[in-house]
Parts: structure tokens; C-alpha cells; sequence
RNA sequence: GGUCGCUUAGCUCAGUUGGUUAGAGCGUCUGCUUCACACGCAGAAGGCCAGUGGUUCGAGUCCACUAGCGACCACCA
């Protein structure tokens, strides 16, 4: 047993935890069936006890860094955080392994609405409301949830092998962070960035504050365009304005048309009375009005719509809000006051309906804002708060993707990114919420001036009085992630941290936040650091269901993570997910996915299984040498000339699967890199490989060689299957690995399989090809006559010079893998049985008539089909157009490949002839 | 309203600069309890690459339009 579970040593009072009693080299036999729960916790305790996964400020080698997007701390994992975090974890197993000094930093954010939004929910269970509690009891109620259940994301991402530095993990509220926040604030404040005033914003009357553009979302709803008479005074004619909000026409302070408009020229100077209030408001000429929209007439709320809203700053309206922050009529709406703004609707229209002045009603479709969060219909209206001014920061942060300093992957984002950038308005930072950063400002009571500083004033800067006050509000948690790639990292201290891993390397994140936070993160790390907060972005899309359909919980499609997880092993999940991964599209996941992913842990563990049952029957214990970063060259090994077929090959294809491997993850083609290496595991690696190495081992000769050159290959696929699977390959590794102090305490640390030039051998490819397809087609053969499976066939085997050698030293492999006993002969002359032709060999097997019948149609819809591209080749090799346009390497290439078709039809012809 | 993306085997998707029998996994069918693995082995069937037109010697790949789907952005009453 190498696990015991024991009491943790801390006194933790969670009960039993897993711990590892760890290394013990040891090879013992492997469970029958590949079961992950045994060891994957233990081995994610294990690395990071064991500091796997440390950075090193000082380094001064090749340094990699990321800086994770954190989650939420209310937050719970999902299939979404788990494709990222394994997007990461690939990333940076892959250059620690390659020797580069990495850092992934980990850490979680306040989540300012949605975090105060769980605890006020907790509240309302006691029967308690926040404002009940008073602010700073509230404050100490969130923080004792956050520090209660705020770890569970930071366990989940221990579980699913996560290799961050946990020992820089941030909070968005520690010390430091808060510190960065507040020095980012005077600094844009004192540029003149930063300002407050009162304008129009996105309100929620649920959540009680100001929310920005991005936090509210627009979603199309069926509403009426009612039409409505405003007497004109000194006439009998009216005005009829056209609206969506009736219920705002109490706050009218005008009514605007066009200037050109000749249907109202006659009206321009006057006067309406506007009903219900019977106030008089002017019409003022204002192109804001379109004649040809609804009736060419708008009534103009300066308090509660952002067009209106300039409008009368341009016209010097007065501007009267009838609408509270509770989203209640306000004493100024007269008799409607107190009135819920949907009812006042209602009895406005009933009300104007009974004065006829309601004089049409049409449908009409239009944009609702709604709340992100509570989905509750947003109310602009005019509030003081603080924001950004943006444009001077977008300037800066539209040029360096422009040229390149930061590369967004895949780039077609980048004209989603620019187009928002070129029309980003500023942005509102103030939130009357309690969970959150302070806003460093302070109001003075006597002079009414503000004074914002780093440190807390003792007297207002302007009239030195004591009487101040800190402003109310908390920022926006998009301010302070905004600085996360280097707040992490202890800005504004200078530290070691930021000097070696800003800017960090690569971001990896969806694209629903390319506006809320990497925006923003290049706007403010341009600002603050003066440099780009990392230089490529991966933005990925989502994980959606084995229908391609949104995961949600109303459709009942989720994948919990941490069930599947459990059930079918972390490396499971993130195979499937990798699987899946290709840049710029959605992921589609269902259990089957990740059940064949299991599928091929299993069958990893099972090849593992069947080489270490050999070994310990073969007396070999451990895997003797030092992995190497570059695929070795099997000339270079010892004992060179006696290496098989089998084992240049699979070093041939070893080369090259590494060379793809790595290829793939450095342009973040994640499914690319699963698919290479699976087909190489299992196809290649299992299917031919260690059934040829099986019948070695019978044979019982050059064992030694064997061993090692198998054992380098399996060696060499652990590491370049870790970071994909890391546990199983952990697992593996640590029991083939001898334990000595030369050897790399973790596969994790052990240096990633590089391409070696020259280490590819065609020629070993090509004779192994003919061995397939040898087998192969006697194994057609077999199921196309219906040949008794456990019935060694009787057959003849005529190669040709190229393959020859080969035949010679695979023959018994050949004669096992085909279940043929094959006689090699010069000709086939004269051989009768059911034969099949290939330019490089012919394959007969003798069958009884009967049998061989039941070749001929398969054989002659191949005749068929060759034929038909025989026929295309040579009409493209006729045309005079092909041959003076077409490169000659493509003419050539035809030439050579219809030469081969050629000779691929007659073999099949002398089949079906000769087959009989 | 603006922008972007998608449409390839029954399903989910690959297919990098255009180059000639279009690939994978799952599913389906046939046969195998072969001493690593039935989470397996061996074999097979299945596609006028959404439609139309264009560029080209050559188009799943480039261009235009059409249809369907999806996403994002958006202050027109």
C-alpha cells in the first residue's frame, strides 16, 4: 500500500484526509481496472506539498506567467472554469516542463454585487435586512461567508490538478490589492481621469445602485407605442407625441420637433399643456426629432432618458425626476406619487384614456435594459456618481493591438474589440453597494469640496475643516480586476514579483469579458505600468452540452464537474475537454465524451499494466535512464545494430507526434494536441507497438534491448501526455522511475519531448506500413470469407525488393498479427486461393471456392473506385491548360500517384481473376 | 439597427497558406469472453462538404449573393 489514509496532522476537524506516504519506488502489479479515485487525490496533495509548483522571483531564465481570471467568491466551479483552468493548466505544464520559470497565480474577487447579493439572501432567511445590520456588521457578515465557503473554488481547482503557485494566491480585497486600487484612483483622479457629476446612469431599483453600460443587458420585449395629445396653448389643436413610457410624460419638461418639419411650423414658439399635470412646457425646435418616426413629435424627460437628457442640456430645460431609486413615482408625479412606475403606467393610460387624449395605440418592439444580475427592468436616471473617463485610455489601448503588442487569438475579436473601443463611453464606477473598495474620496461638510488622497485625511484639503466625511460609495469589482495582472504582483511596490512576470505572457479567458475586464485590464495596465499587461489573449468560447445546446439549470443539461470528475476521473474530464478545444468554436461535451476519454486513461493504464507485468517477469525493475528533453535517436543508442523494426518505427513516430504535440500547444490548438496524442497511444503505441513487443518477449531473445527502447518510448509518452492527463501519467511515471536523485522529483518537472531533427526514419515507416498492411489485408480477408477465427489460415507471400529485409525479420510478427501461416515466395505462380495485390506485395490465401466468391464484389467495387480516379488523373494529365498552368511538383505528383493507381488496378484485376 | 460567427457521416466536431480516393470520437452493423484492457480486439457500412453563381488548370478551403442557426454590441421616442 503506498496511501494511508490517517487523522490530518493539523487537527483539522474536517475528519480524515488523505495523505500520501511518498516516494516509494516500487513497481507492483496494477489494479485490473483504472480507477482514479485511489490516486488523484493524493497526488494533488503531493505536488503541492512538495512546492511542485513555486515560482521563482529571481530566476532570470526564460520566464512564463499568467495570471488566472478569478472567480467569483460566491462562486461554485462549473464546466466553463473547468475548460479554462485546464486551457491554463496545459499551458504551463507544458513550459514548466520545458524548463521556463513559470508562475500561474491564482486567486478569487469579491464580485461586489453578486457576492453582497448571496449574503443579503442569507439575511432575509433571519428575517434581517442589511441596512438592519447597519454597514460595518454587514461587512464583518461578508467577510466571515467569504472566509467560510470562499475556499471551495480554491479547493475544486486543487482537485482538478490545477498546478498554480498557491502561495501567491490574491484576493481582490487583500491589503495590497486594496492598496493598488486606491493609488490607481488619486493617480487617474489627479490626472483629471476620474471625475463626479451628476448625469444620466443605468439604475436598478433591486440592487439599489448605479450599474454600468456592460452590466445591463438589452433584450428585445413587445411593448405598445402609445400616441398621445398635448394641448396647444392659445389654439384648439394639439401635439400628439409618440412614447414608450408614458408613465415618464409627468417629468416632461418640453415636447421637441424638427426645425424643417413643415407639418409643425406654425406651432414653432408656442406652448402645450402637458396633461395629467397641466403644466406648461415649450416646444423647442430640435433634430433629435425624426419626422418620419411615429408622429415626428417628442416629449423630452431630461430626468429619465439619456437622449432627453442631453436634449435639455442643450435647451436648458429644467429637469424633474418622477421616478425614485426605489422605481416609485416621486412626489413630483402629483396624485401618482408612491405608485410602482408599472402601475402609475396603467393608470396614466386609463387616465388619459378618460380625457381622450390617448390617441392611438400601436405594437411595437423595442430594447428593455434589464439588470445583469436580477434581471430587473433598469431606469435611467440622473444621479451623482463617479466614472472613468475613457477615451484617453482607450487611445492608447486601441494601438497596441493594432500593432501587434498584443495579439488576441483568434483575431477576428480584434474588430469586435476595436469597435467597442472607438465607441466606448465613459464609465461609471460608483456602486451604492457595501461590499466592495471604499471610494478613497471625502466630502467635505463645510466648504462642500472633495478631497481624494491616498491616505485618510484628518481635514478637508480645501477649508481644513474636520468635518469630512468618506464617500458612501464602493468602485465598481471590474475597477480593481482591471488591475489584477499586477496588483497580484505587489504594484505599486516595486518588487521582484513584477519585475520578472510583468507583463505576464498569456491570458487565458472567454470571450463574454473581452469589455468587462481584458478592455479594461489593457487600459489600466497601460496607465499604471506604463507596458501591456500580457502579450497574447486566448479567448475561448463555450462549453455547451452533447447538443450543442447552453448548459443551464432550467434545461437540466448541466455537467457538474465535480461529478463527473468524481465518477470518471479528473483526467478524463480533461481529456474530453481538450478533445474538444479547437480555437473559435463552441465546445460541445456530453457523458459520452468524457466515458471515451476514460476509455483511453484505461487503456493507458492497461498498456501500463501489461509493461509492468512483463517487466517483473522479466526481472527488469525500473526505468534506467534520464528522460531527455530531445526524442532520442535510436542509432544513438547502444547495441544500434540490432534494433528492431518495431522500435525505429515507433521512435520515428514518437518524433513526430512530439513535434506536432508541441506545435499545437504553442498556437493553442488544444483538440489538435489530444487527438496526436491519442492516436499515437493508442493506435500506434498499443495497437502495433506492444503487440509486437508481446511477441519479443515469447521469443525471449535480445530482451535487454527491448526493454530499454520500450521502456524509453513509454517513458517519453508519459511526459508528453502530462500535461493533458496529469495524474495518470503521474501516477505511472513515479512507479517506472527508480527513485534516484538525478531523476526529477515529479514528471511534472521532467523535461517535454522536443523534435530532434534526423530522428525520423521513412524508411522504418514505410516497411512498417507494408506490415500493416499485410495483416491487414490477410484479417479482410478472413472476415469477408467468414474464416473461423481461431483457424490459422494457409497462404503465400510474394514480396517485392523493397520490403524484402523486412519480411525477412518481422516474419513471425507478420504470421502472429495476420493468423496466417505464410509461405514467402518469389512468384505466385501457379498458387490458387483467393489472392490480394498491392504494389509492394501479394497476399494469397488458399480457400475453398465457396469462400472465395465472397471476395469478388468487394474487390470489384475497389476496381470501381480506382478506376474512376485513374480516369479523372488522366484527363487532367491531357489537358493543356493543367499542364501549362499547374506547378510542376503537382503535375509530377499526379503523374507519379496515376502510375500507382495504375498499378493498385491491376493488382486488384489479377485478384479477381486469380481469385476463384 | 450594427457587427461577427456557424452550416462537412445518424450525433458532436476536425480539416493551418486552394493541389486531386474528405478524417476523428460517439453511435450503427458483423465476428470474437485471444493469458493488458468488453472502459476491449478485429472487420464493415455511412458524406453530390447548406444552396446558387463567380475566380482558378484545380474550391470543403477564396469572393458574392440566398436560406437557416447562433452570438455580441446598441440612447432613436
Amino acid at each position: 500500500m503506498r496511501y494511508m489514509i490517517t487523522p490530518c496532522a493539523n487537527g483539522c476537524k474536517r475528519g480524515r484526509m488523505l495523505r500520501l506516504i511518498f516516494p516509494l519506488p516500487m513497481l507492483t502489479q496494477l489494479e485490473k481496472v483504472y480507477e482514479p479515485q485511489r490516486f488523484e487525490p493524493a497526488w494533488a496533495r503531493w505536488w503541492i506539498d512538495n512546492g511542485i509548483f513555486k515560482a521563482s522571483a529571481k530566476n532570470t531564465g526564460r520566464t512564463f506567467s499568467i495570471v488566472i481570471p478569478p472567480p467569483n467568491v460566491t462562486g461554485v466551479l462549473h464546466m466553463g472554469h473547468m475548460l479554462n483552468h485546464t486551457e491554463h493548466d496545459v499551458v504551463v505544464r507544458w513550459h514548466r516542463m520545458r524548463g521556463f520559470n513559470v508562475l500561474w497565480l491564482p486567486g478569487t474577487d469579491h464580485a461586489g454585487i453578486a457576492t453582497q447579493m448571496v449574503v443579503e439572501r442569507q439575511l432575509v432567511t433571519e428575517g434581517l435586512t442589511r441596512q438592519q445590520l447597519g454597514r460595518e456588521e454587514f461587512e464583518k457578515r461578508v467577510w466571515k461567508w467569504k472566509c467560510e465557503s470562499g475556499n471551495t473554488i480554491k479547493k475544486q481547482m486543487i482537485q482538478l490538478g490545477a498546478s498554480c503557485d498557491w502561495s501567491r494566491e490574491r484576493f481582490t480585497l487583500d491589503p495590497g490589492l486594496s492598496l493598488a486600487v486606491r493609488e490607481t484612483f488619486v493617480r487617474l483622479y489627479e490626472k483629471g481621469l476620474i471625475y463626479r457629476g451628476e448625469y444620466m446612469v443605468n439604475w436598478c431599483p433591486r440592487c439599489f445602485t448605479a450599474i454600468s453600460d456592460l452590466e445591463t443587458v438589452h433584450e428585445e420585449t413587445q411593448g405598445y407605442l402609445w400616441h398621445i395629445a398635448y394641448p396647444v396653448i392659445g389654439t384648439d389643436r394639439t401635439l400628439v407625441v409618440a412614447t414608450t413610457r408614458p408613465e415618464t410624460m409627468l417629468g416632461d419638461t418640453a415636447v421637441a420637433i424638427h426645425p424643417d418639419d413643415e407639418r409643425y411650423k406654425d406651432l414653432h414658439g408656442k406652448k402645450v399643456l402637458l396633461p395629467l399635470m397641466n403644466r406648461e412646457i415649450p416646444i423647442i425646435l430640435d433634430a433629435m426629432a425624426d419626422p418620419k418616426f411615429g408622429t415626428g413629435v417628442v416629449k423630452v424627460t431630461p430626468a429619465h432618458d439619456l437622449n432627453d437628457f442631453e436634449a435639455g442640456r442643450r435647451h436648458n430645460l429644467a429637469c424633474i425626476k418622477v421616478i425614485g431609486e426605489d422605481a416609485k413615482m416621486t412626489s413630483a408625479a402629483g396624485s401618482y406619487a408612491q405608485l410602482d412606475r408599472f402601475e402609475a403606467r396603467n393608470e396614466i393610460i386609463a387616465d388619459l384614456k378618460a380625457q381622450d387624449l390617448l390617441v392611438g395605440t400601436e405594437d411595437h418592439r423595442l430594447p428593455l435594459g434589464r439588470c445583469q444580475r436580477c434581471r430587473t427592468p433598469i431606469e435611467p436616471l440622473v444621479s451623482k456618481q463617479w466614472f472613468v473617463k475613457t477615451k484617453p485610455l482607450a487611445e492608447p489601448a486601441i494601438r497596441v493591438v493594432e500593432d501587434g503588442r498584443i495579439q488576441l487569438i483568434p483575431e477576428h475579436w480584434s474588430k469586435t474589440y476595436f469597435e467597442w473601443m472607438y465607441n466606448i463611453r465613459d464609465w461609471c464606477i460608483s456602486r451604492q453597494l457595501w461590499w466592495g473598495h471604499r471610494i478613497p474620496a471625502w466630502h467635505c461638510h463645510v466648504c462642500g469640496q472633495v478631497t481624494v488622497t491616498r491616505e485618510e485625511p484628518a481635514q478637508c484639503a480645501h477649508c481644513q475643516s474636520t468635518r469630512i466625511e468618506q464617500d458612501p460609495d464602493v468602485l465598481d469589482t471590474w475597477f480593481s480586476s482591471g488591475l489584477w495582472p499586477f496588483s497580484t504582483l505587489g504594484w505599486p511596490e516595486q518588487t521582484e514579483d513584477l519585475a520578472t512576470f510583468y507583463p505576464t505572457s498569456l491570458l487565458i479567458t472567454g470571450f463574454d469579458i473581452l469589455f468587462f475586464w481584458v478592455a479594461r485590464m489593457i487600459m489600466l495596465g497601460l496607465e499604471c505600468m506604463g507596458d501591456v499587461p500580457f502579450r497574447v489573449v486566448y479567448l475561448h468560447t463555450m462549453v455547451r452540452d452533447a447538443e450543442g445546446q447552453k448548459m443551464s439549470k432550467t434545461k437540466g443539461n448541466v455537467i457538474d464537474p465535480l461529478e463527473v470528475t468524481e465518477k470518471y476521473g479528473t483526467d478524463a474530464v480533461r481529456m474530453a475537454l481538450m478533445r474538444g478545444a479547437s480555437p473559435g468554436t463552441d465546445i460541445s461535451i456530453g457523458v459520452d465524451n468524457i466515458e471515451s476519454a476514460r476509455a483511453f486513461a484505461n487503456k493507458l493504464w492497461n498498456a501500463s499494466r501489461l509493461i509492468f507485468m512483463k517487466m517483473e517477469s522479466s526481472g527488469v525493475d525500473s526505468w534506467a535512464a534520464s528522460p531527455a528533453a530531445n526524442v532520442p535517436l535510436p542509432e544513438a543508442l547502444p547495441e544500434s545494430l540490432i534494433i528492431p523494426l518495431e522500435d525505429k518505427w515507433i521512435f520515428s513516430r514518437l518524433n513526430r507526434c512530439a513535434d506536432a504535440v508541441n506545435r499545437s500547444i504553442e498556437t493553442y490548438r488544444f483538440h489538435e494536441a489530444a487527438q496526436t496524442l491519442w492516436h499515437f497511444v493508442w493506435h500506434e503505441f498499443c495497437d502495433w507497438y506492444l503487440e509486437l513487443k508481446k511477441l519479443r518477449f515469447e521469443e525471449n531473445s535480445g530482451i535487454n534491448t527491448h526493454w530499454r527502447n520500450l521502456l524509453t518510448v513509454y517513458e517519453s509518452a508519459l511526459r508528453l501526455l502530462h500535461p493533458l492527463m496529469p495524474f495518470i501519467t503521474e501516477e505511472l511515471w513515479q512507479r517506472i522511475t527508480d527513485g534516484s536523485p538525478d531523476r526529477p522529483q515529479s514528471l511534472a518537472l521532467a523535461p517535454y519531448p522536443q523534435y530532434q531533427a534526423g530522428s525520423s526514419d521513412s524508411k522504418a515507416e514505410f516497411e512498417m506500413e507494408i506490415l500493416q498492411s499485410i495483416v491487414t489485408a490477410a484479417r479482410e480477408l478472413r472476415a469477408d470469407m467468414k474464416i473461423d477465427p481461431k483457424a490459422t489460415m494457409d497462404g503465400v507471400l510474394v514480396v517485392r525488393e523493397k520490403a524484402q529485409a523486412m519480411i525477412g525479420e518481422m516474419h513471425t510478427g507478420i504470421e502472429r498479427l495476420s493468423g496466417a501461416k505464410l509461405e514467402v515466395l518469389a512468384t505466385a505462380d501457379g498458387v490458387e486461393g483467393v489472392k490480394r495485390g498491392f504494389p509492394e506485395f501479394d497476399l494469397i490465401i488458399r480457400v475453398s471456392a465457396a469462400q472465395a466468391e465472397a471476395q469478388r464484389s468487394r474487390i470489384q467495387k475497389e476496381v470501381d473506385q480506382v478506376e474512376k480516379v485513374i480516369s479523372s488523373s488522366e484527363r487532367q494529365l491531357a489537358d493543356e491548360k493543367f499542364l501549362s498552368r499547374a506547378p510542376q511538383h503537382v503535375v509530377d505528383t499526379i503523374k507519379e500517384k496515376l502510375a500507382g493507381y495504375r498499378a493498385q488496378l491491376q493488382k486488384l484485376r489479377e485478384s479477381l481473376n486469380d481469385s476463384h
